[in-house]
RNA sequence: GCCUUGGUGGCGGAAUUGGUAUACGCGCUAGUCUUAGGAACUAGUGGGCUUGCCCAUGAGAGUUCAAGUCUCUCCCAAGGCACCA
């Protein structure tokens, strides 16, 4: 079969094996060219070549093509380096871009770094190197890791958010939001290390204690910067809100049903309930008069109120309970029995954190004694409690208690012996309560409506009485921005004694974090002791003041980086409105589903405050969103440090070539899958490549076609193969595309020789995959321009069609025979065909035949 | 507990509107290549037996000429939320 002159070439690869991994290449460079497949040498070159030729990949501020911004969430340049999950997603985001350009695109695909934040600074406390050093080394590895990758990146537009030339911006929009009301300072709880003198992040008060020195955290009440995301969360003028707006992009579904759920919007009812302080108002009489007359009372010592979701199952309130911070206890403490103990629930409860709060799996409370309130339904007077299962910072911090439809009330109840009453009949398992909607019993005059109507009729009852409304709550808060640390964008913002806060004017931007900072724990802020950063004019009297001591959340900064890279040199705006508009909002975003909640709701926030603010034409920033799935080691463990089980890309690399790690990690499995990795996966993938290269060996360039049977049936695969891999690239189903390319391959193999054309298809589909060994293989067939400035091929519709096909044929549903006919056999021609198939006959036997199904070039299928 | 996504060979995974289950790759088996070697080549590879038939897509039922795909019940795994009334 092989020509002499392929089994030369076949000893000459045989003898010079690619495991070899001893350093050959200065005996005979062209000959190791010419006969081997040398990842370590073709990829150098030409990521040599392209790094001289930027213009090939470069976004054309000036072009009149298409635009396409494909962009990749910007990676934190952590010390570990590259990993192969920011491989897995820089491939996609390549592969995809690559293809785009090759179809005519304008295509903007930057990369930058998410500079800010902790583990940098934390670094820095242990060792006393400066966060700026540490980094810069990590950026500089990561661009050398990703540049060793072949990834087409406009470094030209690279941003880095540590840099003041952006942070001067992120500053600037602080200041944007400031003057528009957006961003405000209020005392919130935060969480406090008494010993460290400290502010801590949820995640470093794990379990209530400090992460430094294990001393028990407190919550403090702090001012802290807030931005007010809770404005956008229904549209907003032109501005669709951030539930309204997920409706409109291309987003997996689980990561909009994230954001819902975490923006938690509950549609229910608020009303008022008397409270009677005394034995003497408890008196029939006077408490159905309080009950029709409360709702004037100008004295709201004398009501509290409640939200509800579930109005419908108001006749079964049995009590009342009010979270340990409500303002009532206060209000009618002098009425209260029980005082005493009371207070020290309250007190117990403050100690407690949120977490501890959450983690108590017995509910506890404590009834105030000496007060009732009433149902304004039945006039009922119920009792009330004091429970910290009841959070003060949703709805109202007070509740209806209705224990016989409510887990939670339920197992208080139980706990203190209280009245159970069922108020909604239906289906319910023994010993458990009924939560679901159903029909009223018990409830006077609104018994046998079913839940919904129910609803609807008790709260207009509500709001005829003028004692409750219609209430709409979320669970999202303002957004916290503060943060008491060193490594982030200072808050523009300065304290004079005279002028009060006053923000940074603009020219003075940006407010430039200081050097000489001491990173040992001290307990406060450490700019506090830049003295050189603390003492300023005031801007507008001049008087002594101070700056704002606080720094921004590394979310603020990669809340809006997506919009700098249309315009990243600008000095005189965060992006000229023209770029914007030519460039933005983002066409295709990847990145890993932990950033499904905050990054992606921050961002689409200011996105929308911009859009408001007439700055962008746009209020969702990312159009088509993709999430990559985790890489998870061999064992199907996830990848870390301590078990020592990461891959690191530098070693595949060396090992297999970067083109083999690109496809391999594209070939695992589809991109939104959690997948294993596989050493010896990849042995496979490089074999293909190995294939690809030796094929080069065995070119017809005369143009003489010697099979020509052959030769049209492999020209209906090709053309197929065109049309899937370009499907395939489009819907990111990367691992059938390179799967089709794979059995392109193995058939193109078989051939004597190889058509020219055909091979430079090839070589074309494969590009944006493996874009080294396409770039080697087109100029050794004679190119002097780069592959990627060639045209994506179109496939011929003409050519797709077979021929022939495979026709099934079935008896009863199951497979007999299959037979090859024409493709557009008739019903009749199959029919008879089939029928005189011995393996029908023996089927059918001498049974009658109901009914034949035909499929036409599918299948027949004969029922009896 | 609630929500979401999944469960297909020894492994990673394919499978258009329901229409050949297991494509492609790994691994494995046998063989080939004038030393050896495999990250080379060739062929085979879901299971069972009576060798042309039966059984197989987490389990069970249903709809259909036909189910991995649709419907219902249950089991398991991963991820998210978690006292939000």
């Amino acid at each position: 079969m092989d020509s002499p002159h392929t089994k030369k070439i076949k000893k000459m690869i045989k003898n010079n094996n690619i495991a070899n991994k001893s350093n050959k290449e200065s005996k005979n460079e062209d000959f190791w060219c010419e006969g081997k497949y040398n990842p370590e040498i073709i990829e150098r070159k030409w990521q040599k070549y392209w790094a001289k030729n930027p213009d090939n990949f470069s976004a054309k501020d000036d072009s009149d093509k298409e635009k396409a911004f494909i962009l990749d969430m910007f990676p934190y340049p952590s010390g570990a380096g590259l990993h192969v999950g920011h491989v897995e997603s820089y491939t996609a985001t390549d592969i995809y871009s690559r293809y785009l350009r090759m179809n005519g695109k304008n295509v903007l695909h930057p990369q930058g770094f998410d500079a800010f934040g902790l583990p940098a600074e934390n670094y820095a406390i242990k060792t006393g190197i400066h966060p700026k050093e540490t980094i810069s080394n990590a950026v500089e590895v990561f661009k050398r890791q990703i540049d060793s990758m072949g990834f087409s990146y406009d470094w030209s537009r690279e941003v880095n958010s540590s840099l003041p030339e952006y942070y001067k911006w992120t500053q600037w929009l602080f200041l944007l939001f400031y003057k528009n009301g957006l961003a405000y300072k209020k005392k919130a709880k935060v969480n406090w290390c008494p010993k460290c003198q400290t502010v801590l992040a949820n995640e470093q008060a794990e379990n209530g204690k400090c992460e430094r020195c294990e001393s028990e955290v407190i919550q403090k009440d702090l001012e802290q910067w807030f931005f007010k995301i809770t404005d956008f969360i229904e549209d907003k003028g032109k501005t669709s809100g951030l539930l309204n707006g997920l409706e409109k992009i291309d987003w997996p579904n689980s990561t909009k049903l994230l954001q819902k759920n975490w923006i938690g919007k509950s549609e229910g009812a608020q009303f008022k309930m008397a409270v009677i302080l005394n034995e003497a108002e408890r008196n029939e009489e006077s408490r159905k008069n309080k009950t029709r007359s409360f709702a004037n009372a100008q004295d709201d010592k004398h009501f509290i109120e409640v939200y509800t979701t579930r109005i419908d199952t108001v006749f079964g309130m049995t009590y009342a309970v009010v979270a340990p911070e409500h303002e009532i206890l206060k209000r009618v403490q002098d009425d209260i029995k029980n005082l005493d103990e009371v207070e020290k629930y309250i007190n117990e409860s403050k100690k407690k954190t949120d977490l501890d709060r959450m983690e108590a799996k017995v509910k506890t409370g404590v009834e105030i004694k000496g007060i009732k309130v009433v149902n304004p339904f039945n006039g009922e007077a119920l009792p009330l409690f004091v429970a910290d299962y009841v959070l003060s910072q949703y709805g109202t911090g007070a509740v209806m208690a209705v224990p016989a439809h409510d887990e939670r009330d339920f197992e208080f109840a139980k706990k203190y012996k209280l009245k159970i009453k069922e108020v909604i009949s239906g289906d319910k398992k023994d010993g458990e309560i009924l939560t679901d909607d159903g029909i009223l019993i018990n409830s006077s005059k609104y018994d046998n409506l079913n839940s919904e109507e129910a609803r609807e009729k008790l709260t207009v009852w509500l709001e005829e009485k003028k004692i409750g409304q219609r209430k709409i709550n979320y669970k999202l808060r303002d957004w916290l921005v503060s943060r008491q640390r060193y490594w982030g964008a200072p808050i523009p913002i300065i304290y004079c004694e005279k002028c009060g806060e006053v923000p940074v004017p603009e020219k003075d931007l940006p407010v430039e974090l200081p050097d000489d900072v001491d990173f040992k724990p001290t307990g406060e802020s450490p700019l506090k002791y830049s003295k050189k950063f603390q003492e300023v004019r005031c801007p507008k009297c001049g008087g002594e003041a101070k700056r704002e001591s606080d720094t921004m959340d590394t979310f603020v900064c990669s809340s809006w980086y997506y919009l700098r890279y249309a315009d990243p040199k600008n000095e005189k705006e965060f992006a000229s409105k023209e770029k914007l508009e030519k460039w933005l909002p983002v066409d295709l975003y990847v990145g890993g589903a932990e950033h499904s909640v905050l990054h992606l709701l921050y961002a689409r926030f200011f996105t929308k405050v911009l859009h408001n603010l007439g700055y962008l034409n746009f209020d969702e920033p990312f159009l088509k969103l993709r999430h990559q799935g985790t890489i998870l080691a061999e064992d199907g463990t996830k990848m870390s440090k301590s078990k020592g089980n990461v891959v690191n890309p530098d070693d595949v690399v060396k090992e297999f070539g970067a083109d083999a790690l690109r496809i391999f990690e594209m070939f695992m499995g589809p991109l939104e899958d959690m997948k294993p990795w596989q050493t010896k996966g990849i042995v496979g993938v490089r074999r293909f490549l190995e294939k690809v290269w030796k094929m080069q060996t065995r070119i017809n360039d005369q143009g003489t076609v010697n099979n020509k049977i052959q030769n049209i049936k492999l020209n209906t695969l090709i053309h197929k193969t065109i049309k899937k891999v370009s499907a395939d690239i489009e819907a990111m189903r990367f691992n059938t595309a390179i799967s089709a390319l794979m059995i392109l391959t193995n058939e193109m193999e078989k051939q004597e020789e190889i058509q020219i054309t055909n091979y430079q298809l090839l070589i074309t589909l494969l590009s944006p995959f493996a874009p080294h060994l396409a770039e080697e293989l087109w100029e050794k067939l004679g190119h002097n321009e780069s592959i990627f400035l060639q045209k994506w091929p179109a496939h011929d519709p003409e050519l797709i069609k077979d021929e022939e096909a495979e026709l099934i044929v079935q008896v009863n549903g199951k497979v007999r025979d299959k037979i090859i006919v024409s493709a557009d056999i008739s019903e009749e021609e199959a029919k008879k065909i089939a029928f005189e198939r011995e393996k029908v006959k023996i089927h059918i036997a001498k049974k009658e035949i109901k009914k034949v199904i035909f499929v036409k070039g599918r299948l027949i299928n004969v029922v009896i």
